[in-house]
This record gives C-alpha cells, sequence and structure tokens, in this order.
DNA sequence: TCAGCCATGTAATGGGTTACATGATTGA
DNA sequence: TCAATCATGTAACCCATTACATGGCTGA
C-alpha cells in the first residue's frame, strides 16, 4: 500500500519568485523598478539579482501570475509594467501560508577559514576578521539609519521587524568578531 | 591601454573544495569518512551534501591535490583514502591568506515571509515563527553540549571560536524570535 | 527481522551569478 | 565630458541539491 502523492495545484517557484509577487503587492512596477525596490527593502536578506530577476518575471508571467503591459517611450527606453494577477495572489498567499518552513543552513566562508586558523599565522586571520567587522559595522550604521526613519510608521510594521532581524545578526556578529579579536591576540602563539 | 589580468598559477576552486581540503589537514580520511567528519565539524557553517563531496574529491584528484589509494576489503565494500598533497596545501594556504574575504549575503527565507506579513493573519505568521524558535533552540542545545566538551582544549581553540558564532548567531535569532512573537501579539489586530 | 552502518557514485535538474550587449538622456 | 540613470535582456557557466542505484554486514 502507497500514499498518494499530494496534490499540489500550484506549481513550486523559488524563492526569488514569491519575493517578486511579493514586492507586486505594494503596486505595479516594471523590472527595473522592482530591482531597485528590492535593493532598498528584501536586499539584506533576500537578494537576487537583475538578470535573475528579469528572468523570474517572464515565467511569472507565463504562468499568468503577473500580467504585463507594454508602455512605449520616446525619451527613454520602453518598458513593461508587471501587476500581480488573483491566482498569483493566490500563489503567494498559499506559499506564505505553509507551515513548513524549512530550516536555513547558514553559510559562512569566513567561519570556515577561522575553523582552519591553524593554516595560517595570527596576522592573517585577524586582518580578514577585522574587514568583516568593517563591513558588518558600516551595514549596522545603515540599518540604524533607516531605523529612525520607520520604527514609528504603523504601515512599515513588517519591514520593520525585518529590519530588527538584521540589526540583531549584524550586532552579534560583531560581538563575535570582538570575541575572537580579543581572543587571537590573548592567547600566546604556539 | 588596458591592465594586464592577473595571472592565478592556482584555478579557482568552489568554497566546498576548500572544506574538503582543510578537513584533510587533519589527517587522510575517505569520502564517507570526510562526510561524517564534516557534519560533526563544520557543518553549522558548511554542510555539503555527499554527492558534492565526492564530486570535489574527484575534481581535487584530477588536479592533483588530493593523493588517493584504493583500499581492498573483504567485508566491507573497497573505499579510497585521499590524502592532501603539497599543492594542494599550498592552494589551501593560498586561499586562506587571500584577504579579499568576499562579504557573505544573509539569505532568510523566514525573514522575507515575515517582510510580507501584511497578507496573512497572524496566527500563520506566529506558527512559523515559533517553529523557527524550536528549530533554532534545541541547535543551541546542542552546541551548548558540545562546547562544555571542548572549550577547555588548547588544541580545538579554533573549532571553539566558530563554535562561539554560531552561539552568538542562534541566540540572537531566538531574541529576534522572542521580539516579533511578543510584537505580534501586543500589536492590535488591523 | 529490520534498521542502520559502511561505501561509492551517476543523472537530472535547478537556482543563481557573471559577463556581455545596447543606447539615449540627464545632471554635475 | 563623463558618470549615472533608465531599461531590457541573452548566454554561459557553476555550484549544489535531489533522486536514484547497489549490497553485504551488524546489532537491537
Amino acid at each position: 500500500m502507497r500514499t498518494s502523492p499530494v496534490q499540489t495545484d500550484t506549481p513550486q517557484l523559488s524563492t526569488t519568485s514569491y519575493a517578486v509577487l511579493g514586492l507586486l503587492t505594494f503596486g505595479d512596477h516594471s523590472g527595473y523598478d522592482l530591482m531597485k525596490l528590492a535593493e532598498r527593502s528584501i536586499a539584506y536578506f533576500w537578494a537576487p539579482t537583475k538578470s535573475h530577476l528579469y528572468g523570474e518575471l517572464k515565467r511569472l508571467s507565463r504562468l499568468q501570475y503577473v500580467a504585463e503591459r507594454h508602455i512605449e517611450q520616446k525619451d527613454r527606453p520602453d518598458k513593461r509594467i508587471y501587476s500581480i494577477t488573483d491566482s498569483g495572489r493566490q500563489a503567494l498567499v498559499d506559499w506564505m501560508s505553509n507551515s513548513e518552513v524549512a530550516p536555513e543552513p547558514v553559510k559562512s566562508e569566513l567561519t570556515l577559514r577561522v575553523f582552519f586558523g591553524h593554516l595560517v599565522d595570527r596576522a592573517t586571520l585577524l586582518a580578514q576578521i577585522k574587514e568583516m567587522r568593517r563591513h558588518a559595522h558600516k551595514e549596522l550604521d545603515q540599518m540604524r539609519a533607516i531605523e529612525r526613519t520607520i520604527k514609528d510608521e504603523p504601515e512599515l510594521f513588517y519591514p520593520y521587524l525585518t529590519l530588527r532581524a538584521g540589526l540583531a545578526i549584524k550586532r552579534a556578529k560583531i560581538r563575535w568578531a570582538d570575541y575572537v579579536i580579543d581572543a587571537l591576540l590573548t592567547r600566546e602563539e604556539p
């Protein structure tokens, strides 16, 4: 006896597709506009490249999850404006409602390097940790600036929550970097 | 005028290849053993699948970064034992010494869902956050157990540092989850 | 008896990046 | 005059995952 496979009426999309659909719930956009919007909103935790984004738009259009209309322009390149359709919205909500959130594997090349720290001298490793810390701090500052502008806007409640995630992760990374730097300096070179 | 391209004597490998080379600096291993070793060491920040690992071993062998010897066994399947070569070690150290550590883009599907939280009801989102929190806590407990056993072993200094990274990140995620849960419950449903 | 360990891999697919391609307009 | 903005995409590639395939031994 075997169980019948689960019937999924909605085809499986990539997460990036859902991200695009999600952004379109805020209004119609061209591919170009979506890219810019993504860069200043979801890019801290989901950063598609423009090639990829254009590709997904084409796919979503074939599936009729988005509708496109062509806009001719004289002084600028023509463009396509996309809007989410009812079935697109349905697919998005289905995805959002699916409670099986896959555990997210962490990937960190720098941590891998630290793991193999015995292979290089201290200064080399220190420089890389410090570089990471510098970069993380820069991003933290950017996020703090955004925080100030959005924290009291009720309609940005959910984006604000995600910003808090970014702040929490960056702070944790910076504190870890401080710990590692201290540990490397304190420890007598073997 | 154009600048001449940078001559890289060492071919570019995937990070997973470097991870494999790194693990081989701790001693010779078969593919199977490497997989197990990876699972209980670097998997928290770099988790290759076995197919991938076997593939990279093959490639590293072609490049002569690892040497393999075939071991025949009667009661078990034959196996190949890999060891890192001098040029393999050199390639690894070159990679470790390269100071340009690429910034690591964060990818979080869950955060993406939170960003689009306006599309689903509160209970749906809450359940997903709680599930993430539960999972993170389980991993945190595992790491804490490992921490107790390795924190005073001087030869595990670098692995310990990476464990601290894992602990820091997990804790940050759990605290963020708590914040979000509270914020969702406090807020009156719009 | 049955799950789990040992041990290796292939094939198919997908998700995503990088490089390449074009070209007018606008503001510093 | 020079960089940036607007606007779209194709082609090549690669890193990685999933599913598939095999089969004897060991211990609960």
